[in-house]
DNA sequence: TTATTTTTTCAAAAAGTTTTGAAATTTCAA
DNA sequence: TTGAAATTTCAAAACTTTTTGAAAAAATAA
């Protein structure tokens, strides 16, 4: 397979699983062609490429630069701003699970904390099913919420190692 | 709080957690509100309390259904067919983590192993940068694909136990 | 059987989300 | 300063996804 048409791929496909993970199809594909990009890109220069419009381009690479995964750079003697996406892979998950934990996690417990304070005797069989289903999903909740914050600052080979070592 | 409010309150953040982690909205709300129902419902039952119709409905019970979350329960007696959630929630996540590998992990695994491939000298810049890129997203994927496997295998505690001793 | 109830399907409508593009604002070199 | 270039904003349009509801199909009791 040619360059051209690989990175293509890459991005459409991108494009098409970001949707699945919280990103929206644009932000996904803009990140996808700085991540393969040797060279930091304008926002013309994604426009083109992408064939998108500018305000959606300038919108969603704001929103990657919100979640740290595209920065800024300025090229001295250059009028444009450049963007360039963090290659680590490794940081790039950390980044994502990082922003998805707090949009998604930390508040779904703080509303189970809530909930379970419901009012009534637990003998009763419909309170009983309510607060038992609360408790577990807190209970699960709270140990995914220590895994990823480790995950989060973990280096990639201590934490693949740690794991590896258990089913050994 | 009341049990009636309190139930509604979860049935509604579900719904609305649901949309950020692959699931629509009433799909997340019938599986809500099976979960916090202490008996099996009827089709009838969850159209009502949920205010959706009928197709809707049928649709998403199926859908819960395919996943492996809910499952038809016929009562002795009864014409109607009832339905049920599986209430552990432990196999629930790794019923939801299975489905999600399936959908989104292994596609874009079998993807990147094609993209590798690119054609070209991995002196030139630009094919080493889509090359790294890619080999570097391929690393994490498969490292996340034995990690899930695990899971999905694993006894609650073993998992989370294992995990925990790591911090200490 | 046949009639009635229950479940399923699916085209069209509604709702929700993303994208466009032109106007407003900001930046910066001269 | 001023004016040209670059960036940002946001209402309306385009697109996508979900929902409805009526009709078709399937199941079951009599």
């Amino acid at each position: 397979m040619k360059l051209t048409e690989a990175k293509q791929q890459f991005i459409s496909s991108w494009g098409a699983f970001g949707t699945h993970w919280g990103i929206n199809r644009t932000m996904a594909q803009i990140h996808a062609l700085l991540l393969v990009s040797a060279d930091p890109l304008t926002q013309d220069d994604i426009m083109e490429e992408l064939n998108i419009s500018r305000g959606n381009t300038n919108m969603n690479i704001r929103e990657l630069i919100n979640w740290g995964l595209v920065e800024r750079v300025i090229l001295p003697g250059e009028r444009k701003e450049f963007f360039s996406a963090e290659k680590d892979i490794w940081k790039v998950v950390r980044l994502i699970v990082k922003e998805r934990k707090k949009r998604e996690l930390d508040p779904l417990l703080k509303l189970l904390d809530q909930l379970e304070e419901v009012e009534g005797d637990k003998r009763d069989k419909s309170i009983k099913t309510f607060v038992d289903t609360v408790s577990g999903m807190k209970r699960i909740g709270k140990q995914a919420d220590k895994t990823l914050d480790m995950m989060i600052k973990a280096d990639e080979h201590w934490f693949v190692g740690s794991l590896m070592k258990l089913i050994k």
